[in-house]
DNA sequence: TTGTACGCGTTATCAG
DNA sequence: CTGATAACGCGTACAA
């Protein structure tokens, strides 16, 4: 009982060749039907498992997938639940890997999934990377690769993203619309696409009400609450002070309000804050902090279905491109103008 | 450069045999120095990598982990991050794999993993879960597992944990100190090691300073915001109301702020609340919310390090038991005296 | 209907 | 120092 049945020790005990037991196995339809039940009854009796490694090894097919993320944030984790759903449905497993967005990280992942672990690859890019040379071996290997989420222009490859652009848009179109003129961003990294999409949309909006954007009041800063913090305390002491925020992630919102509230100032009437996310903390600080709401777990689901196809689809899929909209919560901290019927909780 | 080469393409390129490359390749101490320049350079050039799956089937060991958890919410995130962090400084990589929380999943996603992709588990079980013989089967086969944060006597394994109970105490010591005298528990679900350990350390601190347990002021319900506010709204009707409520994690506290929010009662004049888990979200609220923080990063180093040195080890290590101090962080919620000089931001 | 022989990529053993 | 051979567990042409 301490080894592992094999197909052979079946073979032995019923004084059949391999062959036959590893067809009776799989339900062959040339094949005696007393010695396909001999055959069953002995594999269950010693529980037998057909070992993946060989199958793998043989059918140059693990049925693994390699997902590699940044981070397990609330909502990279929903995403990864979403992945996961479908992939399990399809008869694959997810090894996931977090980069901690490290570029070395990512190229370690890569590597050693690469190493005939995985069919395939479901990859959200760290912000750290700038040089994409680990995925496009990937891609030189023939597998199959989808990104989701974090794309960026320098990986062709089917991929998942948000409108992130819309969101922007919607967000500040919101907050003129709730009467505040001096807009500022806090954007993410520089070279993080999702981050330029999100200004794009907050530029437009600008534009589209005729409001002339101030460089000084498009911040650049990390992910992080503690930089968004410190960056909000900047755009508070300016002589001309912005009467509103929006910010590209909910924890940066939060950096921003904890400076709001250290200066004295009310939300939604001194200041209007709009954050991104839509994370469960934003309906429970006060006051509530309206927030881009992603909708992550479907993301996650389509970026697998994406990968599933690709699987089974020779073409070149690297033009696909879905696109996912997000949507505005409204709460109280930038509410000034009381809705007609719309306000979220 | 389609397929990926092999040892045989490098011995068939150089005409020596794969058994000269192999050894080459890994410095095997009696080989030609010429020989192995060559080897080197045309591995380099080929871009060879070893195929692990061979590897794996010959020697047996994938040099893959499974951690099989019950979710992905920040505290789990960071237990797997400190596991991915020890595993991949030893050689080894980690298989992620969510239960939702359901037992099928969990055993779904057992079997597969047992299906020779990995040397071994690092699990944390799922709430669902009351029969234990996909684990067992695990251990029957010989392979190390350890067993985290949600351990069960019902499975022997070398298993880390958090002193719930002393969570537990210390929560509860504090409110009485505070002066609060009767102190209800949202406890999580009966069955839930954790659950009944942090209670016990309730009962235990009550017991401490001779405060008579009253059933009416302890409710079991799930790990959930919803049931928590239900729960709450329930004791905040009784004719003899609890002055504080211990909730085992800070969802449920969230789900217990929010109902004492609508009862119109302050915090910590009238009502005390202390949570469990010390997540950001605590600081955040207001008011802050005091709630037991648990070294989880440490604890996944820690299962990370015992599933190593269970793997070179022979004897049985089912006996081991690391147990890691929870500490108490004290905010507005639960702060009526003012402190001499322990609190906490 | 069943068995033989081979190959997947690698390493260990033994012989030279 | 190097090469031939067997083996890991399985599937599959081909032969019987």
């Amino acid at each position: 009982m301490d080894k592992p049945a094999t197909i052979k020790d079946i073979a032995r005990t019923l004084n059949v060749s391999t062959s036959t037991v590893s067809r009776a196995m799989r339900n062959a339809p040339d094949v005696n039907i007393e010695t396909r039940k001999a055959v069953m009854a002995l594999s269950e009796e010693l529980n037998y498992q057909p070992n993946k490694l060989a199958l793998s090894l043989k059918q140059k097919q693990t049925h693994n997938i390699g997902v590699i993320v940044p981070n397990l944030d609330y909502v990279m984790a929903s995403m990864v639940k979403g992945i996961d759903e479908v992939a399990l449905e399809a008869g694959y497993t997810v090894m996931v890997c977090q980069s901690n967005e490290s570029f070395g990280r990512e190229i370690v992942n890569t590597r050693r999934l690469l190493d005939s672990l995985v069919d395939g690859f479901i990859i959200s890019v760290s912000s750290e990377t700038k040089v994409f040379d680990h995925f496009k071996k990937i891609q030189e290997k023939k597998m199959p690769m989808v990104v989701f989420d974090r794309v960026t222009p320098f990986l062709m490859a089917p991929r998942v993203r948000l409108d992130n652009f819309d969101g922007g848009f919607q967000a500040t179109e919101h907050l003129v619309e709730q009467g505040y003129k001096r807009i500022a961003i806090l954007a993410g990294p520089k070279n993080l696409g999702i981050s330029n999409e999100r200004m794009d949309g907050y530029l437009a909006a600008l534009k589209k009400y005729k409001l002339k954007p101030d460089p000084d009041l498009i911040i650049h800063c990390d992910f992080n609450q503690q930089y968004a913090f410190i960056a909000t305390q900047e755009l508070l002491s300016m002589k001309k002070r912005p009467d509103a925020i929006f910010t590209i992630s909910d924890r940066m919102a939060i950096g921003a309000m904890l400076a709001i509230k250290e200066r004295g100032l009310k939300m939604p009437h001194d200041i209007g804050l709009v954050g991104f996310n839509n994370e469960p903390i934003t309906s429970l600080v006060t006051p509530g902090i309206s927030s881009v709401d992603q909708p992550a777990f479907e993301l996650g689901k389509v970026a697998a279905k994406l990968f599933i196809e690709s699987m089974h689809h020779d073409g070149d899929m690297s033009d696909v491109e879905e696109t996912l909209k997000p949507k505005l919560h409204i709460r109280e901290s930038s509410l000034r103008i009381q809705p007609k019927n719309t306000r979220s909780k």
